[in-house]
Order: structure tokens, then C-alpha cells, then sequence
DNA sequence: GACGGTCTGTGCGCTGACGCGCATACGACG
DNA sequence: CGTCGTATGCGCGTCAGCGCACAGACCGTC
């Protein structure tokens, strides 16, 4: 085992952290260690899982693509959440794409481990349950930031919610990706992005973005961010920071 | 017991008529038979929750509030699902606010009974759970849809669902309510509602609309409408079906 | 049958976002 | 050090939807 792998703890992931120790040894076999590379397609929509993962370090972007092609980003997960809620929920598979957006780690399980858990009823299923109530809130509060907030307000947003998942300030992302994300043009991102350049909140240059003012970035942003973080704390918090 | 109580059979509700005979006799002392007012609140954002609704007649909205009061529908329910998902999700309440949109009869179930139920595991678990992933599939194309269509596309969406829950073609409800569920003007859902009418798909007046032309109305719709409806068939269609 | 409240139609001006096209600038790679 | 692909800047014209204001139409009620 290289000491990449060594240092690659499952529990750097929240919702694996906040499990008792023996929900989390009786898991850890079955959890099995991959690497995500920027723009690897976890699961396409409509295609059957076999795996839920559990992101350490990669962010990844559920997306739900329109008949036209055109793609928005309704929710996203790193090390707080997992992807492939469509297992345990008994649908098999959802109508939207699990997209890499940041490349990382994450931990893998294969389908019938995770069913045998969640099944007990346990802290697991909990938690499972929990991150998925959590995940509709995040959905829901984008439906209405769609409707009502303006792209530069959803792009501070989105860099927040990065910010939150990324370990640094730096972020790998071109206006144009970020547009395919929030669903709107590339060049509404490119004149809000300058925007919130000449105010010194975040520099960019050809693909990589700095944050610099992280609450200026709070204020520039819609309530929308703050409200699903609170939904966050109160749903998962305690169970996480309990075992922190 | 009057007449009207008689006939207002709990397997009304789809979800409910889904379940086994033993589970659902084992169900049937807890479901009691409640009238929903137009307008009623079945619970605020934030608020605990007691019971869960399982509408058989009625209709209700799940409304998003903002800080600055407008208002956004995510999601909708009546006969083919319940109200009050947080209650075995985990998390108790949600920050969204349900309202009966369409006056009608619900069997409501104590939160103890429900989690009691749900925790054995069985069928009724796998109903709720494929209902609550229905649900946030509703909530992603709501999100998308509020974000790439018309406000007439999105009307002729919201009529035909409406259409399905309702037993008649005849819907109670001003431009002004319409424009509340769909976070717009109400001067847009005007024009939009103008439109339709002007093409004979529909006709309205001082709060009533009459659909007239279903098939119509599901081209002028946009594809959302169709999706979250197959979506409801692959999760839940079998199931139901069986029963019936 | 008059009145008042509510529901719908219409007309502004305004703004944010769209779609398109093209200019520029950067940077990796040979 | 030149070249090519990609990222960003910018300038149109267009349009849907907003906010506001007010007029007409309809209905229940006294």
C-alpha cells in the first residue's frame, strides 16, 4: 500500500466520520479506494448504479441534461455527502448525470454491501436517510434560485459551496464549465466574473479561479447558500461533529 | 358514520392501495379520515411535524418562501403520494411550507405510528422511500425548468399535473394563486392563460379554468411534464398497478 | 340594483439574459 | 520562438419577464 493510499482515510468523509465505530469497522472492508479524474462520468442518467461513492477529496455534480443537451447542476457532493442515493432509495438509477467536477478521491461500495447495511436500520441508514433529505433541500433551494436570482448571485453561490468542499482557495474551472453547471451562458459568467473581480473578491486567469474575500463573497451572494448550509448543520451536524 | 366517510376509502390513495393486504390492515386503526380546507397550511417551514398526509381527494402544494416573501412551488402532491416526508427521513421538518391547493379528504397517520411501520422494513418502507426519490426528481425538473422554460410552457406543465390529481377538469384558482405556485407575475400567467385560451385549450373565468384540450395542452407543455411522469411509473407503476 | 371587492386585461419603461459573431490574449507544445 | 487551441472580452440586436399603474369586468351582498 503506497503511503497516498495509507493516508486516504475513509473517515475524511463526514457522513462515514459520524458512523459508531462499529457500524464504520464492519463498513471499512467493503469501502474500496479510487481516484476521480476532472470530467469522469460516475453515472450516466437512467443507467443502473452498482456503486455508491464516497467522495474524500473530489467534489462531484449531479447534472440533469434536457432534451436540447443543454445541462444544469442541481445538486453537489464532496466530503459531505455521497452520490448514489438512487441505491438505498430503490429506484436503481435517476434521470440525471453524477459528474466529476473536481478531480480526488473518494471510497466505493458495491450495491449489496450498502443494501445489507442500510437494511440493519441502523446509525447507517440513518445518516443515509438524513444526507438524502438534506439533498432535496439543496435541489429545492436551487429550483427557486433559478427562478429568482440573478447569475452573478448564483455564481458566488456556487463558488461558496466550492469553496466549503475544496480543501484551498484555488479552484480548476473555466467560465465556460461553470456556465454548463449553473445553466446559463458563458459569457453571463465571464461579465459576472468580472464583476466580482473588480470588486477583489476572487482573480482568475485561463481556467483557475482564486477566492480572495470569502465574506465579501457571502454578502455578494443570494440567501440561497446560507440556507442550505444551516439545513446541513441541522441534519448532519451533530452526528458529525460528535465523532470529530 | 355518514356516507361521504363510507366512500372515502383509504386505498384512494395510491401509495396506500400499493401495500399488502397484511400490512395494510396492520396500517388502517392508525389512518384517520381528515378534510383539508383550500388554503390551509398542513404545516409551516421549520415546523415540527406530527402527522403525515396520505391525500386521497385533495391536493397540496409544497411552497418554497423566501426572505423577501415570494413564493415558489417545488413540488406537488395528491392521491399518488403524502405529505410530510420529513417525519422518516429523519430530519422532523423541512424548510418548505405545504398548503392545500385543491380542497379534498386526506388520511392523516401519527408520526409514532408511521416511524414504527416504516422501521419494520417492509413494503411501506420501499413505497415511502421510492415516493421520496419520485419526489426530489420532481423537484430537479422543477429546478430546470425554472431555469430554460416559458412561463406558458411551465403553466401547461403545472395544468395537466393538476389534471392528473384532480378528478374533473374543472380547477378552482386565480391567475394571482397560479402565479404564487409558479414563482412569476400574475400578469405573465394572464397573457400565458390568454394564449391558451385563445388557442382553445382551455377556458376561464373569475377563478375557474376548464381544461378542454388535454392532448393540446401536452404540446404546448414542455418535456418536463413527461419526464417527472415516467419517472412516477417506473418507481411507483408497478407497484400500484398490482393492486389495483 | 347599486356598491365594493376581487379578478383579469393592457400598457408603459426597464433590465437581465439570450444568441451570435468576432477580437484578443494566454499558454502549452513542438 | 512561432503556432494553434482554448479562454476570455465585448458588442451588437432581441426578447421574456419584471414592476407599476390603472381600467374594465365580473360576482356576491346588502
Amino acid at each position: 500500500m503506497s503511503i497516498t493510499e495509507q493516508t486516504h482515510d475513509a473517515k475524511l468523509n463526514h457522513l462515514l466520520s459520524s458512523l459508531p465505530e462499529d457500524e464504520f469497522k464492519r463498513l471499512e472492508p467493503e469501502l474500496k479506494p479510487v481516484e476521480l479524474d476532472l470530467g469522469e462520468v460516475i453515472y450516466e442518467s437512467g443507467e443502473t448504479l452498482d456503486h455508491v461513492y464516497f467522495p474524500t477529496t473530489a467534489i462531484i455534480s449531479l447534472l440533469f441534461i434536457m432534451e436540447n443537451g443543454s445541462t444544469a447542476e442541481i445538486g453537489m457532493a464532496g466530503n459531505d455527502g455521497l452520490v448514489g442515493i438512487a441505491l438505498f432509495m430503490g429506484g436503481s438509477t435517476t434521470p440525471n448525470r453524477a459528474v466529476v467536477q473536481s478531480a480526488g478521491k473518494a471510497f466505493k461500495i458495491r450495491s449489496k454491501a450498502l443494501k445489507f447495511e442500510f437494511h440493519l436500520g441502523g446509525a447507517f441508514q440513518n445518516v443515509l436517510l438524513r444526507y438524502t433529505q438534506y439533498l432535496m433541500t439543496q435541489i429545492s433551494q436551487t429550483a427557486v434560485c433559478n427562478r429568482l436570482h440573478s447569475v452573478e448571485q448564483q455564481l458566488c453561490r456556487w463558488l461558496l459551496i466550492n469553496h466549503d468542499l475544496l480543501q484551498s482557495n484555488k479552484l480548476i474551472m473555466t467560465h465556460d464549465l461553470i456556465a454548463n453547471m449553473l445553466g446559463v451562458r458563458r459569457e453571463g459568467v465571464s461579465i459576472a466574473a468580472g464583476h466580482l473581480q473588480k470588486k477583489g473578491l476572487i482573480r482568475y486567469v485561463r481556467g483557475t479561479i482564486t477566492m480572495l474575500d470569502r465574506s465579501g463573497l457571502e454578502t455578494a451572494a443570494c440567501e440561497c447558500y446560507q440556507v442550505v448550509k444551516e439545513e446541513y448543520d441541522r441534519l448532519l451536524g451533530t452526528f458529525i461533529s460528535k465523532n470529530r
